[in-house]
DNA sequence: GTCTATAATTCGATAGAC
DNA sequence: GTCTATCGAATTATAGAC
């Protein structure tokens, strides 16, 4: 949900009559699926169109420029309120089962993959993501601990579990890729719960 | 050492006199630090060009194509030999300091942060480090644990020290790039020696 | 060996007919 | 609302003078 159909695009004013919305629904989707494929700068508008079966023009026309539908498109919302109320015995292998949930999942992290796939090359990917973990992981792993560790501990959460999802859905290393989510979720979990108690 | 000066290219023959040596060595140092700050599509052959202060029609004359040049920076040498002789119980800490010398330290890891900024824009980037945990990271592992779960344990310590890289030196997440390199070692060490010797 | 000039593409974005 | 046609800018790569 949530696709913020009546949020308005700085630009020409334009109806949200059905068939408008079906349009921004299928530019949305492809542009989701091609800049999670290839990153933002290997996508370009034409194909973008071309998956969406619409001409590459409407999508300026209803995004405004690339950049704009990028940043439309790449929103993660890790959707962590759900892990607020477990208790922090388990919050290590919840996490895990969380993310990979969300990355393999039909909504597909809502933008997670697109970011990360384009953090190298779009220029503000990289800072989405630092806000991402600031705003959503940092507060859930602050309750797991000394509250004076708590950067850290997050920071380090953050690089198992970021480095969890570039291994297995980016660069697509084969023990990785193949490896069951009950596995990784027992053994990264513990790594895990370890950095988000203890640091 | 190796900058492969004999290593002709597939083009224009060319001999190497003393100049031309220092050409191609300014272009491939300029090459290297631009693919790594900006990764692969967002680094033009007039950037490189002008921070190697040389016409960029040299660097095809030289390189053939601005792929021909990434392949040739991009090849990665993390010089995990020397950790061969380690005892193994010390393997995760080893491995952890080693990885962040060779990121951090003059040479830069050879190629190895230039491939991780592109492993998302460029083609062949993503296999390129594939290979390289398979074939240096890999071997290492094995010899640390049980042979028959040998791939998941090497796969197991890529997430992380991929993630700590990623983290670190690409999304520049800042407890990440303010936490120091004994505590890095000492709390990450913790985890790869884990992975490395009981998956 | 090096540079000037430019060819040949490809991209994002726009104008305007319908 | 959608498409055709195209602009202007940027790119890689080449040809040829010096």
């Amino acid at each position: 949900m949530s696709t913020s159909v009546g949020k308005l695009t700085p630009m020409t004013v334009q109806r949200a009559t059905p068939k408008s919305i079906r349009t921004r629904k299928a530019i949305e989707t492809a542009a989701r699926e091609l800049f999670c494929t290839n990153g933002f700068e290997r996508t370009t508008v034409r194909d973008i169109g071309a998956r969406a079966g619409i001409d590459p023009s409407m999508i300026i026309r209803y995004f405004g420029s690339k950049d704009a539908l990028f940043a439309q498109v790449a929103e993660p919302n890790l959707q962590l309120q759900d892990l607020d109320i477990i208790d922090m015995d388990g919050i290590g292998e919840a996490l895990v089962r969380h993310f990979l949930a969300q990355w393999e999942g039909e909504q597909a992290g809502r933008g997670l993959p697109v970011l990360l796939r384009s953090a190298a090359s779009n220029d503000d990917a990289a800072g989405r993501i630092r806000d991402i973990f600031q705003e959503q992981v940092f507060p859930v792993i602050s309750r797991a601990g000394p509250p004076e560790t708590a950067p850290d501990r997050a920071g380090l959460v953050a690089t198992q579990l970021l480095g969890l999802a570039l291994a297995r859905y980016v660069l697509r290393i084969p023990p990785v890729v193949a490896m069951s989510s009950d596995v990784i979720v027992k053994t990264i979990g513990e790594t895990v719960q370890r950095y988000a108690t203890k640091g």
